[in-house]
DNA sequence: TGTTAGCACTCGGATTAAATGAGTGCTAAC
DNA sequence: GTTAGCACTCATTTAATCCGAGTGCTAACA
């Protein structure tokens, strides 16, 4: 059996219906809320066939129908497809240049919650690939140098060194002379070990200063897998849905939203997956995060930049308003991409 | 009427008996309970004048009787003066250093949570009256110029600056050596107008650059007020009391945590309270923050050294288990004294 | 005067039973 | 292929009932 043109319908039907209610839909109500005029029975029918082909279920004998998983993607699926040429004029958020990053972060996670009445998730723009921009070694005092590392996108990282000689100004003069020189404008992949042995060499008695400062800035550019940095906003949300309020499973979604590196697991399929710059539907189980798998998740990739690309999300029901949180989500993205042209 | 012994000791079990179960308690459930041999005929009119002296209440008629936040508050202040003397000997927490402040909070936080069963918080210490340690301006390219502050503890800030004339090296050079010379050493309330003054003048031209060098040392001695960093864990220990668990209660809780801003003015309190470093209880409408006003809170306030103080905050149910809370605070402030004195 | 046994009474919560009604599948007629 | 009709199912709602923990009060006791 195949899928038709008006079991598409029904289909449909049945899931915004049921993103409205929450409820479990029966077959007179899609009679009345379709434009196909078809009786009850006739509806019946097809969702005997709809529920034969996996597309929606009974949670038991004698109740309406849901969508299943299956169901919900076909729905985002044809929904999408519908949206792709489709360029989208959303409320301007009031998205201004901020002067901290993360307090910009911040503020775009809770504008999108609140927009949206569901959860929202943001990570900092990974720097993959960035360039370093500026280094300098300082002295602080006897044994405490201090190494500051700025990157495109003007992020800044500090790494505090240790040392046990004494170094005077010119050896430090020195050394920032050559490590502006030789690591200046260069990102990650390009710094490789030839440069880094060649760096030691020139430092002599003091590699292993220029060990510990390559390290920092290492650290600087690739930014810490592990800590990917995550902001959310509007966790309470989840509170509005009945289906994810019981006890355990809201219980599992706020740990995965306190303890952020479970969401970086999301953070990161999503920017693997995204070529380029797409919109992304996780449905239920399809999550790779197993705790929030009664969650729909919509992801989005932005990116502030070459190289700097991060991801916004928004973690909801199931039954959430797809449609509104695409929009929402492109929206936003555009903005962001206006945000940094003006940023420059 | 006076509470006396006796009315103490019943009164106490009662506390106990529900911390442990949750569950109102009744006459007969305290006369087995305490070692008075008392029947519970005897400890019934007993209650009716705890009751009647507020320590006690009942959620209805034919209910047994549960402690009021009076109660509570009797309760916390008889153990507290009980521990007054005793050096507390808790289990080691292996904290070791960390290279990163943030890191180490969070640990901390986490640590609490898991031992204790109920959410945990805690601020980064605040550095006010903190002392500048190294002050350096650099140039980043033709308009930009980076400040990098390091205040006692080790605690770094950056502010990029942006200038419309270009500086020559020499000029840095001596902006460098003016700021440290009369900065360095200081802390924020020892820097006044007048000396402000007395920098811009020696600046000449640059007093602007000056004035925004002045400003971010500010920012980064006194640390902005109102982003009090706050780290939190174990948000979902609440779903294992369900009288927080409900969701207009939980979802109040939950919103508090994670917009920290609300808790700030919970650690702010504490700090000012605490004479020297004690560790307060606020039992439910006592706490400053009106949305957790169904949980007690026991705060205790750590010191990194002079000046730099946090708080360290546990968030419960009314019916915690304070004394091994109590215990744990305790046993954690010491270790975190400890901590400073090996970083140092 | 303080303590205790006994008893009637209260009331929230659990249990059970019945009523309700939304929704289904199937059949037969159009 | 569509539809009306009907018997059947079953979660949910409502009402009725029971149960028992716990109280307050009184009278007797030490």
């Amino acid at each position: 059996m195949e899928i038709d043109a008006r079991k598409m319908k029904i289909l449909q039907a049945i899931v915004r219906n049921y993103l409205e209610t929450g409820e479990p839909v029966g077959s007179r109500t899609i009679s009345k809320y379709t434009d196909l005029n078809l009786s009850s029975a006739t509806i019946r029918n097809e969702m005997a066939d709809l529920e034969e082909l996996g597309y929606i279920l009974q949670p038991h004998t004698s109740a309406g129908r849901i969508p299943s998983d299956k169901g919900y993607r076909l729905y985002v699926d044809t929904m999408m497809a519908e949206k792709e040429q489709e360029v989208n004029e959303m409320k301007e958020l009031l998205l201004e240049k901020e002067e901290k990053m993360d307090a910009m972060l911040k503020r775009v996670a809770k504008i999108l919650a609140n927009d949206t009445n569901y959860a929202a998730m943001i990570s900092a723009p990974a720097v993959q690939g960035n360039k370093v921009k500026f280094i300098q070694l300082s002295r602080v005092d006897k044994h405490q140098l201090i190494a500051v590392i700025m990157v495109e996108g003007n992020i800044i990282k500090n790494n505090i060194i240790h040392v046990n000689d004494y170094l005077d100004d010119e050896t430090i003069l020195k050394l920032n002379i050559m490590l502006n020189s030789s690591l200046g404008g260069l990102s990650i992949s390009e710094i490789n070990l030839a440069m880094i042995a060649q760096l030691k060499h020139q430092a002599g008695v003091h590699e292993d200063i220029i060990s510990d400062v390559i390290d920092a800035v290492a650290d600087a550019i690739k930014g810490n897998d592990e800590d990917l940095e995550i902001y959310t906003s509007g966790a309470k949300n989840i509170f509005r849905y009945p289906e994810l309020a019981d006890n355990q499973k809201a219980s599992e979604i706020i740990d995965a939203f306190e303890e952020k590196q479970m969401l970086s697991s999301l953070v990161k399929e999503t920017l693997t997956n995204s070529e380029s710059r797409g919109i992304q539907v996780y449905i239920g189980e399809e999550s790779p995060v197993s705790t929030i798998k009664d969650c729909s998740v919509v992801t989005a990739t932005y990116e502030l930049g070459e190289g700097m690309r991060g991801t916004i999300g928004i973690i909801g029901p199931k039954r959430m308003d797809y449609e509104k949180v695409v929009d929402s989500l492109k929206g936003l993205m555009h903005q962001l991409d206006n945000l940094y042209d003006k940023n420059e």
